[in-house]
This record gives C-alpha cells, sequence and structure tokens, in this order.
DNA sequence: AAACGCTGGTAAATCGATGCAGTGAGGCTA
DNA sequence: TAGCCTCACTGCATCGATTTACCAGCGTTT
C-alpha cells in the first residue's frame, strides 16, 4: 500500500485535513492562495494519491465504469473496448470488462456485480430484443447506456440507447450494389432475432423498393437455427448462404451481409462455387473490422464509426451519471459505406451468362 | 447505491454486525448452526451484499485484477482478455482493463493507478525485452505476472513469467516446413526488438541447423524500422517481405511468419507475386487467432494454448496474492502445430522450375 | 457596544465492514 | 463452591477521505 494519507498531508502543510480536502476536490476559489501553494506543495512532495476505497466508501461512488459485451474475442467488441477504455481514461475513469456471452442471465448477473461494486455506470452492448432483464438494475440506481441497440418502444425511459443507425446502413450496402447494376440480391443473415437484424433487413427492403424492385424479390438468408453466435459460426453461415443460394436456379449476384464475418464467409462460399468476389459477384460486410480490409479481396462495408461512437456512449453515460434526471437520450449514428474490391459491377445479363 | 448494510442484516438476524462478517468471510466452525441459518436467511431476504468499498478500506485489498495489454483491439489480446476474465470471474475476481499501446510510460501509469486502486495484482503483457521500468511498482508491493514474455535474465526475482515455448514453436514450424521439403526458407518478423522474436528466430535457425542446413542460408526479413506494432502493420510487413522476396533470385518457398496476421500477409504478398499459398509456397503462422481458420487458405499456425495459458497466468497471480513469499515461478507452456491448407508439399526443383 | 455577516479555517461525526479483545453463560475440575 | 475453561457470540476501535457543524477574528452597521 501506499501509505500517505491525507492527514501526513495536512500536517505537512499545516493545515486541516479538511483543507486538504477541498483542495482535491477543487473547492478552493475561497481560500488563500498562500494556503493552496502550501497544501500543493506537499502532496507534491510527499506524492500523495488518495485512497479511492476511502473515497468511495464516503461518496458512494466509484471513478470506474462497467463495459459488458458478448465477447471482447470479437474483433468489433475488442475495438470497441478499446476505443472505450480511451474516452474513459481521458476523463478519468478505468473500464471494467465482463464477457455475457450473450447470456441475459450473465448480463443480470454481471450488472448486481457491478451495482454491488459502486461503478459508476454501466455500458451494457446487447442486442436481445427486451431489455427488460435489467430493468430491477435501473430500478436500484444504477445509470446505463446501451450500446449498438437502437431505442426500442417499450424501453426502459431512463436509458438510453447509442447505435449506429442500422436502417440507413443496409440501405447504403444495397443501393450501392443496385447502383452497380445488381438486381437481384440477398440479404444474408448470421443471427437470430435481434433488433439490428431486423433493422438492416428493413432497409435492405426499402431500398430495393426504391430502385422500384418488389422487395419479395430479395433474397433473404434466413440463417439456420442455430443459438451460435460466435465468429465462426457467422462465416459458416454466409459460406453455406452463398453455396446453396449460388446454385439455384437464377442466382443473386448482390449480397449483403449482416456483417464483416458474414460477408467473409459469403466470399468463401462463392469461390466453393467457382466464383469469385469483386469478379462475378459483389459482397458488401458491415461493421468494418480491422480485417475487412485486409481480407482478399478487401471488402466494401458500411462503417460503424467506433471511435465517434464510444465518444457518444461515455458522454451519454457520464450526462446520467451526473444528472439525477430520469430520461436518456437516445442517438443514431450514421453509417458511412467504405467501398473497396468485394464490390464490382454486375456481369452482364447475370450469372445465367457464364 | 444499495442501501443495505451488514447492521441490518445483523438486526434482521438478531445478531450483532460481526456475527454477519464472520458468516460472510467463513468463519462459521464455531458457530451454531441456527445462528449461521438465521444469518444467511436475513442475507438472502434482505438481498445483502457487502460494500465493497467498505470492505477494502478495511483490508487494503479489493477483488479485482489489472490486465495491462498492447491493444484489446488485437484479436490475440482480445481472446486473451475473455479468458483471463473467465478465469478470474470462476475465482471472485474481476478485471479492470487496461490497453498500453506498447507504451513503457503508459504500462507505468497504469501501474501506478492500479496500484492507488488497490487491485489485488496485476497481469502484465508486454514483451519488451526490459521490464525495469516497473520494478518501482514491485518494491511498492503490487502482486504482478508477466504474460507471453518468457523470464529473462536479470528480470525481477518477485516477476513470474508465463509465456508459451517460442523456440519450440519457431522449431515445430520450421521442422514443418523442412519436412514438407521446403530447403529455401524465410522468417519474417514484424516487429522489432522483442523477446519472442528473439526465442522464436533461434528456433528457426536451430531447426534448419537441425535438419543439416547451414542456419545462415535461412532467409530473415528483418522487417521495417517501423515502430508500429498493429495488425495492419504487420500484414503490410508480411506482404511486402514475401513480394520483395519472391522477386529475388532463388527465392524462398517456405516462410515462417512471426504471427498470423503476418502470415495473411505473407500469402497476400505471394498472390500479388502470382504464387499462392498452400501450392507453390508454405506458409506458417503463430498464434492461431481466430482468423488462421477463416482465412483463404486456412492457416497451418502454431497454436498459443490460451485458456491453459490464462488459466495458469491466473493461478500464479494468486498464488503471489496470497502468499507474501518473494519469488515467482516462471512457466513455458508447450505450443502445438496446426496443419491446415497453407503448406502443402515443396514444388519439385523450386521456385526455379515454374 | 451589541448585533450581525463574512472569511478562512478546524474538530468531529460519518460512511460500512472488519477483527481483536472482551464478556457472560454454562460446564468442568478439585 | 470457588476457580478456571470453553463456547458463542458482542462491543468497539479502526481504516482514510469527506462533510457538517462550528468558531475565532475582523469589519460593518445600527
Amino acid at each position: 500500500m501506499n501509505g500517505v494519507t491525507i492527514h501526513q498531508v495536512a500536517e505537512a502543510a499545516g493545515v486541516s485535513a479538511s483543507t486538504v480536502s477541498n483542495v482535491l476536490n477543487g473547492r478552493t476559489d475561497r481560500m488563500q492562495p498562500a494556503t493552496l501553494a502550501r497544501v500543493e506543495q506537499a502532496i507534491e512532495q510527499l506524492s500523495y494519491r488518495p485512497n479511492r476505497a476511502a473515497r468511495m466508501l464516503r461518496t458512494g461512488r466509484i471513478q470506474v465504469i462497467g463495459l459488458i459485451v458478448p465477447s471482447v474475442a470479437n474483433p468489433f467488441w475488442g475495438a470497441l473496448a478499446r476505443e472505450l477504455e480511451a474516452v474513459a481514461l481521458a476523463e478519468g475513469y478505468h473500464v471494467l470488462l465482463c464477457n455475457s456471452e450473450r447470456d441475459p442471465a450473465r448480463e443480470l448477473k454481471y450488472g448486481e456485480e457491478l451495482l454491488a461494486d459502486g461503478v459508476s455506470g454501466v455500458v451494457l452492448c446487447s442486442s436481445l430484443p427486451s431489455l427488460d432483464h435489467v430493468t430491477p438494475l435501473l430500478k436500484r440506481g444504477l445509470k446505463m447506456v446501451a450500446f449498438d441497440r437502437a431505442a426500442q418502444a417499450g424501453d426502459p425511459p431512463s436509458l438510453a440507447s447509442i447505435s449506429v443507425d442500422n436502417a440507413m446502413g443496409a440501405e447504403l450496402a444495397t443501393r450501392h450494389l443496385l447502383d452497380l447494376g445488381h438486381r437481384r440480391l440477398a440479404f444474408v443473415s448470421g443471427s437470430v432475432n435481434s433488433v439490428n437484424r431486423r433493422e438492416r433487413l428493413r432497409g435492405f427492403r426499402s431500398a430495393l423498393e426504391e430502385a422500384g424492385i418488389d422487395p419479395a424479390q430479395g433474397v433473404v438468408w434466413p440463417g439456420a437455427a442455430t443459438s451460435e453466435f460466435g465468429d465462426k459460426e457467422s462465416a459458416e453461415l454466409g459460406r453455406s448462404a452463398a453455396r446453396e443460394l449460388l446454385s439455384a436456379p437464377e442466382p443473386p449476384t448482390g449480397f449483403v451481409a449482416i456483417n464483416d464475418m458474414c460477408a467473409i464467409g459469403v466470399c468463401r462460399g462463392a469461390r466453393d462455387a467457382g466464383l469469385s468476389a469483386g469478379r462475378e459477384v459483389s459482397v458488401v460486410g458491415f461493421d468494418d473490422i480491422l480485417l475487412a480490409e485486409l481480407f482478399e479481396p478487401p471488402l466494401t462495408t458500411v462503417r460503424q464509426p467506433l471511435p465517434e461512437m464510444a465518444a457518444e456512449t461515455f458522454q451519454q453515460l457520464r450526462a446520467h451519471i451526473e444528472s439525477t434526471s430520469g430520461a436518456g437520450r437516445s442517438l443514431l449514428i450514421r453509417p458511412r459505406l467504405v467501398v473497396r474490391e468485394s464490390t464490382a459491377a454486375a456481369p452482364v445479363g447475370g450469372l445465367g451468362a457464364r
């Protein structure tokens, strides 16, 4: 342990502990400059650091936020964790890491622990359709912001939500394929009932409609009835989707994948079928994970601007922490299409012409 | 805040706070079963959770460990973070996440903060050749274990180190290529002076020697003089290494890459040169990140058994926390070669025959 | 000169859990 | 029955920072 207490500082500066406390907490406005200087010098000399436990015991709060993600082994969540930690650190907060594995029970358990730990707030990354399981925590005073999940009707009012505009992202992706001349499009989703999936599917359909194509023409690959959410599963799903869709009559030439891992799987499935992404078929991903740029071919994808989103998330959470007022403000961040090499002009006459 | 204190529990159970404290801390041996039951029931009914701040103020310790990684956005560190968090959680510890960006100054600053926070211990993931910058922390009583860095002569004696046997891993990789008939081998390293790189290079050379090949025959690509360590940089470096090496006279046919991202870059560089990994050239990676299996071609690589390593790391750290004795035990974990499709028999006559 | 307000501080109570020293009841020995 | 133990708990000081209550000193007002 460090061992230097506020009293030792007070003694060294020739003042009382209260005065040192006032300095530490910025209540220096009505203070003699000389006293202030003495205290600051004493703090410096003893290299005093306030004991967080004692501080928290009084204030009931600690400069720590909890981050609950499905799994930080997933590159998207890893990248978020890094960004959020950087923002938090700059504001004097530390980040406690929790991997929920997308299990509501674990999300709840983590929430309870974090509450008991006295964390200032929690960023919950959960795309479960309902967040009812955490309302007891909110009632008990836990400050929370939901990330990567747009606000839903019926959500607890005190819960702010930060998310990319999933519908817009899918629209951007779909429109890009349409602009390249693709007319047979497929929407490949690697996960079951999440809010994001529904939104992206909605964007896909509305882009088709806007282009005068019957949305029913868009092929939707619903995914197997798997409960697995991992990267490997996403990629495998994309692969089998591509293989199956491409061996059907009138196969699609453009693919909108639910995320980048799924898009990678689609590219591999296309190769299995003797076609290649960026030539005969076009594939658009979602997220723009680091790998998207490194893959062969480099993926055209919808970028979630993580640094900006992380900063917004933290600001929302802090606003929530500092104010006692209830309602949280929700934000939809505008995504951006990053065009790389997995998309190209549609082959003349479609794949039937090969 | 929760609001339920130990005194309320005590009152509800009709005992003193001390007795509740005894129950909480497992000192139940001399206790009447009936009393124990009453206390436990009261805890249950009030859904009481001990206030960690108060507990820490008394004991000076908190059930939290710090994890300092270069960047959790890197899939390897993300995977470790997840494994370690799982192990820690099972033992009742939480994990505080820190991204050092491989900056010794940041490592030190995080260490100081963690010490002030009263964390039980820290896992430091740093492959810097010297850990001198953290010795002041160790002196001040911080319990620390180094991960992914074999113990070095001159390391502080109280520092345990957990690492894969890097030399053995590189030997496995190299021997595999030799067994496939490759005779012109290159060692491609994407990073500068780290302990791991040196060890892996040593393994590469000793495998050559063992096969009766002059180690000087092995081409070592030293990497550009970059200070960047990111994934993107690793991959880019692999790519330019492959392009350059393959356009030289008598190009190598087998590549040992410093890690999987670098191996992926080498594969792309080979393609740039009109060759493909798993056919004309063979590439072995290191780490076995998730992506290794998903890449095209799936990478042959040296696996670091992360779950096992994470478990060992945590056990070492806890031993260190619980005992006051100084010396830490260091461990070298045996890696395993995972053969996939990026390696194949050497082309007859080498690449000159094409 | 008494009453009042303001300044620049101090002393002491407080937060909740911990763990040692202590206590009373009951049992056992001599 | 006095003396001594053991059992099974309780009382209380303690950790370090915060914060409330308070006070002395000084100038101003009435």
